[in-house]
DNA sequence: ATCATAAATAACTATTTAGTTATTTCAAGA
DNA sequence: TCTTGAAATAACTAAATAGTTATTTATGAT
């Protein structure tokens, strides 16, 4: 019999573990996900992921706890200070939309965690210091556009920002659902560029003045 | 030793169950509810549950196009077409965001179906008839408005619902996350209160005419 | 070279869990 | 009153499942 010679990477297998981890559970659920499949599926002892992880729980937070961090870096990237307010604004939806179609786990993840009530990254410092910069950023966004005359003032970014996310984030996290409900496929190529110019149009009605609208004719 | 005289009462027991069902299935999603602690909860034999409803599958199937049937039954009833179009509108976001809240299992029912690709309610024939008319009130809703020189023209009914339902849906669902996302209490009552507004100002503004909007000056 | 430590492998187990088999009991209609 | 089918009870099981125990093996530091 030929024995394969033993070769260790401990970070490979722990990335490894934490791939295969973050579709299964996207998959199942925390409920329905199976340690014996991720393990299968990461080419991996499950004894490993014991080892690196502890259980299945804290394998999922810090799956969930990547997946949001991994969201905002990217976002952060954006740079979209630099941008003028409704080109900004644009992109932002635009990105934030992308996101998620590039990265479907990342909603259904979410959606987990919220079927737990939040607990696996209640106590995580880096998310709050991640999502703290994140609400900032729009919030000097809002009172740039604000100070040019383009944006309403008094606007709550958090408001803004569900508002934003959820044009995307519940079109796609129901979409199954949807087609039944709404008796429409939607995630044909024509439908998701309908929904990004639609929700696109709703974010800038709902930020910019009544005075400024008019101006833009298209819109 | 005491035997209770058997008491036999078939729809009770299966209203029994589903009620039973709805919670752990909305709870611990369609992986994680276990059979033994609905039979328990709705005070039946396990026995029965699979004597009425088959398997796991078949009851959360039937949990969930209750739950469906009920929402748009109640939605329907709201007779929106008797009201002025911008008063419609108000009330029908008001009664979509009141419904979730008084109803939370709904949502993650609803989370749960996508989470399973909507495989338990895609042959329902009811279900497809119920929201059949229910994207038609919206239609008729968005062209009378539109006739009256209130509400844009060309507006796609899909769209405004699927904006108008998300608005509180993805609020609600990810309340959880979202408190610490953006490092804010979002089940208050001001909370609430403060988003229902602003979902409502976001469809009006959505929906109707520069024109008319500059009109409305609160809004 | 060898030693200590962490990485990886292999086999096992105590529970849990969905679903069954077997039996009893009620109640409505003949 | 008797009969019969459905409703309810009780006990069981095969498979699945998260997590463990025990052992071997590679590798980097000394």
């Amino acid at each position: 019999m030929v024995v394969e010679k033993q070769i260790r990477d401990p970070e490979q297998t722990k990335l490894r573990i934490l791939a295969a981890a973050k579709v299964e559970f996207a998959q199942k659920g925390v409920g329905g996900a199976r340690v014996d499949v991720i393990a299968t599926r990461a080419k991996v002892q499950k004894r490993m992921m014991y080892h690196y992880f502890g259980n299945k729980e804290s394998l999922f937070a810090t799956v969930i706890e990547v997946a949001y961090a991994n969201f905002r870096d990217a976002e952060a990237a954006l740079e979209i200070e630099k941008q003028e307010p409704v080109a900004a604004l644009e992109k932002l939806v635009a990105f934030t939309w992308n996101y998620y179609l590039e990265n479907p786990e990342l909603i259904t993840l979410v959606n987990s965690e919220n079927l737990h009530k939040a607990k696996h990254i209640k106590n995580s410092k880096a998310l709050q210091k991640l999502n703290r910069s994140f609400v900032d950023r729009m919030r000097a966004l809002l009172d740039r556009g604000a100070s040019a005359g383009i944006f309403r003032k008094g606007l709550d970014p958090v408001q803004v920002l569900i508002t934003l996310s959820g044009g995307g984030f519940h079109y796609l996290t129901n979409h199954h659902t949807g087609e039944i409900v709404y008796g429409r496929k939607l995630m044909t190529p024509e439908a998701k560029a309908a929904r990004l110019q639609f929700n696109t149009e709703t974010i800038l009605r709902l930020v910019c003045t009544t005075k400024h609208l008019s101006k833009m004719e298209g819109v």
